[in-house]
DNA sequence: TTGAAAGCGCTAACAG
DNA sequence: CTGTTAGCGCTTTCAA
């Protein structure tokens, strides 16, 4: 069933049915029920390739991740869906799980698949020099709006939405030490990545502020994107040699995941042996009731405001780059509400 | 760039680049080289709509969910997306948030993409007959090969991939049983879905095998997905009325972080207060090192099977319809090791 | 081994 | 308001 069969059914040209189905408005009523009533009965629905090919352009939009089995992630897909939903666009799910031959190969198929825009984490900061940079050709080999999902790269002058890396490290490191602790760790992770830097300078400024002295041994610094395991076994590791500070800045859910499953087995009681502030909300803390802050930052709302920068990019071309900023609000636990908190 | 260019730079025709880019091997090695070149140099890639058109066909498959924001979910898209990385293969994702409507918007978008195949978690389960059969007819109309992941639907010839739910919650209920215990409660969600039945089911089965009687205060049956909401609420109830029962089978994961989330507010000690066997794994019960046994399902493997046998329906047409059932494996926590488990 | 020509299903001028 | 005519960028006979 293809737009010649509904035009002879229908018995009029194929560019009458073309402007019916394209809802224009110089055709007759009349001949417009005629062609929408054989449309519905076989109920047709013309081939976006064809559309595509001879309009330019086929309303997708590909979408490049690490990986959607991870809380944050999935968050953001979640928020980007909901402005799908509501536009005319359809979304190309690519997870590269910061592979960087993946990532290439994914780009490869959006460029192929003639995507309208690209939504993108990539993991071109984790690369060399050479892979970074072909990434990032890669990219712009599309020609088309891109905005980047809370990992800036360098360089380029994409449109982007962060977290507010600098200011939400620098309310929990202040937090803490307001609330009396002067022997601050950290936990941070992506360090080759703003994201990574901004929350280690964020950290830093703050011990600064207050005039502390950074404690370089109670400093954990990772170049990868953390996983739990290793989290694990390095917070097991510190307990075991009893250099555990008394309060530490956790970079991100998955840090946070993995300390509080140490310091859990090993007897260590959060709000009380030690008190823990961590980058984003952790269901599991919610969960089971343990004294924990956290800098909430809403995830949804980042996928949701990505995919309108990219809907705005695609309907004017502004030549001005767009960053959007999500702010990481503060949210204190009873174990740390003594002393004022907000910076 | 396109093709036309490339033969022109290449002094060459169409028809020869396109044999050159599809890997044809009757082209001269000395043109192939020629043409290559110039593919390489102005780094040509083909228009996958032109491709698809001309050639019937585009490589891309269509998955749709209710969400990604679900361990569950999420980790069966992984699993897809693992084989997809292995294969010629594209996805559309489409999150319908179980709602009819989205969903139905989502089959037309697949149809106007004239998708390969199609992977689906539906909400055709929860609607009214009407919207039920409206779904299953558009599904059907793609006239593409179709795989379901774990919810059945009544009435189809579709491939599909499910868990063992009956002799799942068959084990989990005998090994309460067997453990000692004689009031065995019960939350089971999706009710009007096979699998909600089949929980319940092999649930009632283990009851009656060991000739005990089903309480029906102590069973909890619910016609929607459950929200973890709901369940916490329904828990903090039954702790106020004093009417948790000594075990208890949690039908999946968002049914456990609900129930764990009340009991362990509430100062309820899991495997010594009472008893819990759940379906699925809750990544928060790891973290936190409380008593808890469950029924393990390979979430990825579940989304690896489907890609597969879509892939495998792609090359060989098959009359026969295929189902593949991954096992639930019962992983017993200590507090119930007592009695031996197995069914 | 190569090229010419037709056509995939649609849109978009351009006439009428 | 409607139909005719050209493509969109590729693949695919069919000849040569």
């Amino acid at each position: 069933m293809n737009i010649k069969d509904i035009a002879a059914l229908a018995g009029v040209s194929k560019s009458t049915v073309s402007r019916v189905i394209n809802h224009a408005d110089n055709v007759d009523e009349k001949t417009r029920q005629q062609v929408l009533k054989v449309v519905e009965e076989y109920d047709f629905l013309p081939s976006a390739m064809a559309r595509g090919l001879s309009s330019k352009g086929n309303n997708v939009i590909g979408l490049i991740l690490p990986d959607v089995d991870n809380a944050f992630f999935g968050q953001v897909t979640q928020g980007i869906n909901e402005v799908l939903l509501d536009s005319q666009y359809t979304m190309i799910l690519c997870c590269t799980g910061n592979n960087p031959d993946y990532e290439l190969r994914a780009l490869q198929t959006l460029r192929q698949q003639r995507v309208k825009g690209i939504l993108a984490t990539t993991s071109a900061g984790f690369c060399n020099v050479k892979e970074a940079a072909k990434i990032k050709q890669a990219i712009e080999n599309i020609s088309v709006p891109v905005v980047l999902i809370d990992r800036a790269v360098k360089g380029t002058t994409w449109n982007g939405v962060y977290s507010d890396n600098t200011n939400g490290a620098y309310a929990a490191t202040s937090a803490l030490i307001e609330a009396g602790f002067r022997e601050i760790g950290a936990f941070i992770s992506d360090m080759p990545l703003s994201l990574g830097q901004e929350r280690y300078s964020g950290f830093l400024q703050a011990i600064k502020d207050y005039r502390l002295e950074p404690k370089p041994e109670l400093i954990h610094l990772y170049d990868s994107p953390a996983s739990s395991q290793v989290i694990y076994k390095e917070t097991c590791r510190l307990i075991e040699a009893n250099s555990l500070p008394e309060a530490v800045f956790l970079g991100n859910n998955i840090i946070t995941n993995g300390f509080y499953k140490a310091i859990l087995e090993k007897g260590i009681a959060p709000g009380k042996d030690i008190h823990c502030i961590g980058f984003d909300y952790s269901e599991i803390l919610d969960i089971i009731h343990i004294p924990f802050s956290y800098l909430e930052r809403n995830c949804k709302l980042m996928g949701q405001t990505a995919m309108k920068l990219l809907l705005k990019s695609f309907e004017e071309p502004s030549a001005v780059r767009e960053e959007c900023i999500i702010p990481a609000a503060l949210r204190l636990d009873g174990s740390l509400t003594r002393g004022p908190a907000r910076s």
